[in-house]
DNA sequence: TTGAAAGCGCTAACAT
DNA sequence: ATGTTAGCGCTTTCAA
């Protein structure tokens, strides 16, 4: 690969000439942009961001470390941090921990090693990640689930409202005995939705904790159904597992919502496709990653600056899963 | 942040032995392994991965460029791509094109100057980007869609013949008039499937282009409904636009499959849970990850070796949406 | 306005 | 087995 050097001498300037040219400085005669421009044309030359980014001792990479790539959830979130990121002037990797603490550590750790100048991270629930994130110097930012026992820039919903608005739903259509299916205890999104169903609740919570996924929903269920105090309504505390849920029903051939109610946390994508339709919380999921993504420009502006906590509203979305 | 330096003077010994420790160097004192080992925890040392990647003149992350993060197709194929990825020691980033040309180019040009180890690129189409790749000495398995014009290795599912038997399921269930909803010209996979679906077609085929969103599937389906030439079934080349396609005709009370039969090529996340269920030709994602992966690996390794082209089949999923 | 030179933090010859 | 040293490619003072 060709070097500024090599630029350089092709143009008949010096390398600071061209990493002046290339960096849009004003103070360049224009007769030898023209020069440098050329001769970086001929050779087809690419500055190499590595050296620069050595030399500057930062980078325009903002990791972004998502703990499920295959929940759409994140798919929006993503849409929205790239959107602003963008225009700030980064570019955005994605990593993803797929819920395995020992994954997000590895990219914790990439993503200090590299530089980066920015995370962005849904925690799985490492704490040593997180003891790793706010020892150091980069500046962070939490979406969705809160960092574990961090001071940090957060945007997450209103998760226990968004919970407990579900349960007072189930209630009203009729339902009297609601279980709750959530997820691992210390992720904050599983424990607060889990607050928000139980504060709710007028009886004794019943509850299974599972991890966040479709197949542990459908086995939740599946328990559910044949414990001996079996629920006329579940609470599900987010999309995969819902999905899990319903399809765990449909094999067993119990009628939604006559037999049994169902309320998801989480949009899922065709949740207007499926059949019973879905009643869930839906979430600002767009708009919680600009937020994000314009606190961490700011963080990186201001890293002294107090750590902000964005709670964004979770909206219902009644359909006919819920509608005895 | 603490160097290699800090580190050598805190453990009494060179950046040289720092640095043999931290690689795993066998030719290492025990004594002087413990002291730097030490000295590393109490600064709190990270080692600086731009330094290093600099030195080394290479990197070990690899680049994965996708056209849509919002597709489930790729959930399961960058799955498969980090495991392998993993066991080689190197760490995917996404990048996410959202099938804009422009923003492909944008990647393409960062992968190359972050000296990334290898690109894995589902092309969105951009002429430009796959020349830049093609040019420049990175190592570049497409996988999905061909990559424009390009001599690399390359993993697909057979787009043709996965076409044609969706094709004929659809005239052997009994419909006479089969239309095709495809993406847009240049993408392989638009162009493929299109071949197939015409080459398995009696008569003149009936062809809408859009885009490969849920909302041009959409506004093909609408446009096709309202045509004189109205069809009694249509093969619709992937999967979000085949969810569009549903989603209008549940809008326009159209009966599936009575009045309509539905194809796509692809699989959706909960195509057993929608209404009516929806018939697909399944690829095997996970796979195609994992071998795309394989390839990036034996290319790094080789780079001079021809390039292979593997073609894994794809299985037509017989649902509701197509069983008149 | 331009060039010379130092140095970002690390690794790998080479020397000892 | 360990240290010395040069240099990866770039940017940014500093001097002219």
């Amino acid at each position: 690969m060709a070097t500024i050097y090599d630029v350089a001498r092709e143009a008949g300037v010096s390398a600071a000439t061209v990493s002046r040219v290339l960096n849009g400085a004003r103070t360049v005669d224009p007769a030898m942009v023209a020069r440098v421009l050329t001769a970086v044309r001929e050779l087809g030359y690419r500055p190499n961001a590595v050296a620069r980014n050595l030399r500057r001792s930062r980078t325009t990479l903002w990791a972004v470390i998502i703990s499920d790539i295959g929940n759409p959830f994140f798919t929006a979130t993503v849409r929205g941090i790239e959107d602003v990121a963008q225009q700030a002037g980064y570019s955005v990797v994605l990593c993803n921990s797929d819920e395995d603490p020992a994954k997000e550590e590895t990219y914790v750790a990439a993503a200090l090693s590299e530089q980066m100048a920015g995370v962005i991270i849904s925690s799985s629930g490492s704490v040593k990640a997180a003891k790793t994130l706010l020892e150091s110097p980069v500046p962070v930012v939490a979406i969705d689930r809160e960092l574990p026992r961090g001071e940090v820039d957060t945007v997450v919903v209103d998760n226990e409202a968004g919970a407990r608005t579900a349960t007072e739903h189930l209630l009203t259509a009729g339902y009297r005995r609601i279980a709750c299916i959530t997820g691992p205890e210390g992720v904050s999104t599983a424990d607060l939705r889990l607050r928000g169903y139980a504060g709710a609740l007028p009886s004794e919570p019943l509850v299974v904790r599972t991890d966040f996924r479709e197949q542990g929903g459908y086995d939740a269920m599946s328990s559910l159904l044949s414990s001996s105090d079996r629920p006329d309504a579940v609470f599900v505390a987010n999309n995969l597992m819902a999905v899990g849920a319903l399809r765990c029903l449909a094999d067993r051939g119990v009628d939604v919502p006559g037999e049994m109610g169902l309320v998801g946390f989480d949009e899922i994508p065709w949740a207007d496709l499926v059949r019973p339709t879905l009643t869930t919380v839906a979430q600002p999921t767009y708009e919680l990653g600009r937020m994000a993504a314009r606190l961490l420009v700011d963080r990186i502006a201001t890293p002294a600056a107090k750590p902000a906590k964005v709670v964004l509203p979770a909206e219902l979305r009644p359909r006919q899963s819920s509608a005895r």
